[in-house]
DNA sequence: GCCATTTAGTTGGTGATACCAATCAATGTA
DNA sequence: TACATTGATTGGTATCACCAACTAAATGGC
């Protein structure tokens, strides 16, 4: 099914793109809804994992509004994975943290989404697994 | 086994995957805000582009509840981009088409789509833009 | 044929998500 | 010091997605 990018079609490779992603983002979703937890959720406690943004730096990490990040991280503190932490050289800002637990969740949510993206990635050989580092790495590296 | 798959850490592979696919979102994401449109509905036109699908099987590509579908379509409808049509075989099932606007919107989509995608694939060499078709194709065969 | 069961879809209720505009407090600057 | 800017929160709205309960239509057993 070779195909001709006529009126609003998709091209062969953005449309692989694009299932792969829809595919990936299922595995995510599953893997983020057994532990309760949104797939922003699961973002967040990813970037947090090394990192411990204040909620401007957060909203950038995210691509969302500052005030939906202020939300998720009332939700996500009431649920005692992350903390606030005030910033001493600038009494505005807030810094984030992984919570104790929210470290815990992090591991565990690392194993499922492995887990699961073994069994999306079932049959298809280390060779092409290395092509997917490989070609990932550039696509990243040039989108700032 | 080359790997250490340490403490909830993720393999290159997973890492790799996952990273693309969040710019490929946000790609997804911002082409369909740009048209005021969620993800969901997003997907939604682009399932539709090509199928009459009732709720149940539409449920079922958008991996919903029936009555989140419900609900998307309530709107979608609401904003003319699809139409209910009752089948003549079965009263109970509802057909879901693309209305003409919603179909303009589709491809408005696809164009917008396509073109924040050849920015995110800027510098990928065509042989790399064809290992991704191959090896998505590979990946997606396999998940049932 | 008739009634129980199954199937398709909707409704109502809840919580999460995300936006915008407006606000407040702390900093910076003229 | 007065004014503007910055970091974050609040309030209001709409969407999204779930579950449980419900209605209507079709099926199956007898």
């Amino acid at each position: 099914m070779s195909e001709k990018p006529a009126t609003g079609e998709t091209t062969p490779v953005t449309d692989a793109l694009v299932q792969v992603s829809f595919a990936v983002l299922d595995v995510l979703n599953r893997s983020a809804a057994e532990l309760d937890l949104s797939l922003t959720q699961l973002r967040l406690i990813g970037i947090l994992r090394d990192r411990s943004p204040n909620m401007a730096a957060l909203a950038e990490f995210l691509g969302l509004d500052r005030s939906s990040v202020s939300g998720l991280i009332d939700r996500a503190e009431r649920r005692d994975l992350v903390v606030r932490r005030p910033s001493t050289d600038d009494a505005r800002v807030t810094l984030i943290d992984l919570s104790p637990a929210g470290r815990k969740v992090g591991e565990r949510i690392g194993e499922l989404v492995n887990a699961r993206m073994d069994e999306l990635l079932n049959g298809i050989p280390v060779g092409d697994r290395d092509q997917i580092v490989r070609i990932a790495q550039r696509v990243l590296a040039s989108d700032t």
